[in-house]
DNA sequence: TTCCATGCAAACGGTTTGCAATTCT
DNA sequence: AGAATTGCAAACCGTTTGCATGGAA
């Protein structure tokens, strides 16, 4: 369902996104868009990421047992993440070889679409643990 | 935490994924479970799974938006996730390039660790919508 | 003047947790 | 006798949804 109302919430949450230099998730969006439009719900701000995302102007970020986290950088690139404190860094590779082929034989008459690396480690900070 | 004790309930836990097909789910792992311990409670499952997974014998398996399947097939494989229905499908590969030294250096200090690559797309039965 | 989008609050679903009772491959 | 583990039920938390109101095209 394509975006129809560009409404002052969902520039709002699109800014809020694009402003962070994190990945934010629905809670801290939240948090953000209100200073903007103060009585905005937490329900306004989850359509609203949702259909941005549908619309491609967003990211989807789902991190297994972690709120999902939205990303306004659209360029191809990777993820890395902090098995520890679960920071996601955006990783661009110059090469990364499509791996595709390698499976599109193995289930018949699957279609695979998509590849997706993660990487996962641990950041500097959560080392020292 | 170790597991100390290797309980009825966890070894019932352990078998169930083991002789399951696919890869189950807390709830279908209780279901199973129920007919080896008949009062065996869904916590003492999703404990037991836990435990499992933190111990090596099971390979946790977490799709974002999803329940989180288990596995006890513990050669290093990959997996093809259906995105309609959610289906994963294990994919061994010969060869899978090591990726990690692509990103080593991109984020200073972090440590990677594993590299998850998980191919996407619409099974065969899925594919008819 | 539509009907899409919003605010609100309640529901949802998978998972976790507190606690007293049980059991110890 | 001590500690790990269990069953039970309630809590949790991110997210979704129903519904009446509001506002953009």
């Amino acid at each position: 369902m394509p975006i129809v109302r560009f409404t002052r919430q969902r520039q709002a949450v699109l800014e809020a996104v694009k402003n962070s230099r994190e990945h934010p998730d629905a809670a801290r969006v939240f948090e953000a868009v209100r200073h903007v439009v103060p009585n905005i719900s937490l329900g306004t701000v989850y359509r609203s990421l949702e259909a941005l995302a549908d619309d491609g102007h967003l990211l989807k970020l789902q991190q297994p047992g972690r709120p999902t986290r939205y990303d306004a950088n659209l360029d191809g690139h990777h993820h890395l993440v902090c098995d520890s404190c679960g920071e996601v860094y955006d990783v661009t590779l110059a090469e990364m070889p499509d791996l595709r082929g390698l499976v599109q034989h193995v289930v018949p008459g699957f279609e695979v679409r998509e590849q997706r690396v993660e990487f996962h480690g641990f950041c500097s900070r959560c080392q020292k643990n």
